[in-house]
DNA sequence: TTGTAGGCGTTATCAG
DNA sequence: CTGATAACGCCTACAA
């Protein structure tokens, strides 16, 4: 900038106001920088900006994974309302380890990102690292998963409802005995989905039965254990809601293996639209978790956060909830013909 | 820092110093000052401190995109060796595109990292960003997909081996007429498989013929159009080698559309160990790009580069090529007795 | 072993 | 409209 500054026999600051746009400079000043700057191939070192302001044009996002479908496509929403606000985003993976988010979150603060976003890793049950950031000032937003407590700002999925459509569905094919495999229960979106089952259940006048519910990861293995205990029951289901999709695989091949057939002797619903669900034989019946749509509203929201925070003002904080879209493929569709109800329940999912 | 010497009666200079384990601090002062730091949580403000020393212990990772399997598993690796040696890394998406790569480039530049990751967009047909961070000085490594050029640091696959085992293993199943659907050729690693396909053809004494190659992007929809125009020659083929997987799903669907059983009248070979390969059914034969291990190397690699930079030294280009795995499931096994070949080709892969 | 002083590249403030 | 100056938080010669 010196150099700009000596070869135009002008000030630094003159070349510094030309080149952020202040309105103080005339407009032939402005050009002259701006093409000597391009010419020079001037970069402005944004540490030196932000040390000197405060604040920078980044935005920290912390998910415990990159694997699969949904975080990439969250992040892609995210880095898509990002920059069309001239911000960019650093991206870390806690790696489902508290240690690890404790590191991300003072690796952030060190970066002096101008927010946080934040999907809270599934085995953290300390939550002071997140408190921290707050005493700092500096604005928090989770999404999909967040830390118990109401004074906070989230984007989630409705997985309640998620939960809720893909049971009241298999019902509605005639599942008569629908079984649960629920995630890890220490995370909010695994109980939401599992309470989302047994408001289903609840609806249709059927008790939620502890021996067709199996908790565990969300993995194939898992899933296929859950099924394995399930056909070894004197009253087996005869449809499964997994709040994963790999589980919900898992439990379909299980079922496969053991002769049933999918979804004749055997309706599954998975949860979370992997990209695997429509490759599968039979496709997967699952729930959509609207990621572009949840990245973009957390990076609006932290915006708005950030905004309010530079002028001073209180932010009351909110809550956003967006809805789940149920998508049914032929691992749940008994087609009526084939369903052994009598009566099958309406079903206000299907076309 | 201020505060913390003003209560300790000391100066920032003995602070800073204590804070950063320097030699000529006694043991008492240093635990006195790390107590006191911790107690009012300080947190060092890398900004500053990357300024002062024209150096921060960031690392740039650009990728084309974070859906699927093979990115987020090779920055997983690049995010094991990186924070092994206290390093923090970004992350961006160029989205297959140049000038978003370009926008990435100056990010980093800006972020001031100490060193680039990048695998290059599709449709990068213009190096000069590239060359203009090897102008400045700052260390670059590309991985899975370089520029040309030679006098460059990379970790690339062998994608030419992985294209040959794979062409090579559909011959030993019986293939006799295998086609090939190939990636976008302006992109090296796609060359590059297509050149291990004629290989494997060449070293079974089998012209190449024009009919059975056809170039897309690696999408389902392209390689069901494949398929449709290979089932509609005279002479159809009855294997095919997809430079990727979504390809290869793509036109095994429609060789099963089209009344063909897979692998017995079509065997399909595809490209990247895609989550889904296992799970398809038929499962679906692949290469694997030891994903972890190119992200380690690559990091390792960019590290020696930071280092020999930091004590002046020159460091000749190096490229790193890792041999891909080949993983043989249902969707080529023909089984040999199904092979309509007398004599199927030795195939050393097959256990 | 500790302190002093100056500067990394930018920008806000205040004075022309 | 433009310029001089100080400061952001940290590090490191150099001096003590």
């Amino acid at each position: 900038m010196a150099d700009l500054a000596r070869e135009l026999g002008v000030s630094m600051t003159t070349v510094s106001r030309a080149l952020s746009d202040h309105f103080s400079i005339g407009p032939e000043m402005k050009l002259k920088v701006q093409k000597l700057a391009k010419k020079y191939n001037y970069q402005p070192n944004r540490m030196a900006s932000a040390l000197r302001k405060g604040q920078s044009k980044l935005l920290g996002i912390i998910v415990p994974y990159l694997e699969g479908r949904f975080f990439p496509k969250v992040v892609r929403g995210m880095e898509t309302a990002a920059s069309r606000a001239g911000y960019n985003v650093v991206i870390c993976q806690s790696n489902e380890d508290l240690t690890h988010e404790r590191r991300n979150i003072e690796s952030l603060l060190s970066a002096q990102v101008a927010g946080i976003l934040v999907s809270v890793s599934r085995t953290t049950d300390d939550f002071r690292h997140f408190e921290k950031v707050r005493g700092r000032g500096l604005p928090l937003v989770f999404f999909d998963r967040m830390m118990p407590g109401d004074a906070l700002n989230a984007v989630v999925l409705d997985d309640r409802e998620g939960g809720y459509l893909a049971t009241r569905h298999l019902l509605a094919q005639g599942g008569r005995r629908v079984a649960h495999f629920g995630g890890l229960q220490q995370l909010t979106i695994y109980r939401n989905r599992y309470q989302g089952y047994r408001d289903a259940l609840a609806e249709a006048g059927l008790p939620v039965e502890e021996e067709l519910t199996y908790f565990g990861d969300n993995t194939e293995e898992a899933g296929a254990e859950a099924m394995r205990r399930w056909l070894a029951l004197p009253n087996p289901p005869d449809a499964v809601f997994a709040a994963g999709d790999y589980a919900a695989l898992g439990a379909m091949q299980e079922a496969e293996r053991q002769g049933l057939v999918v979804p004749t002797d055997m309706a599954v619903g998975g949860f979370s639209n992997e990209t695997f669900t429509p490759i599968a034989k039979p496709s997967i019946t699952t729930v959509d978790q609207r990621c572009d749509e949840m990245g973009q509203a957390a990076v609006r929201l932290l915006l708005e956060l950030i905004d309010a925070q530079a002028q001073g003002l209180d932010f009351a904080s909110r809550q956003l909830v967006l809805r789940p879209e149920l998508i049914i493929r032929e691992s749940s569709q008994r087609l009526g013909r084939l369903s052994p109800t009598p009566e099958p329940l309406a079903d206000a999912a299907v076309q």
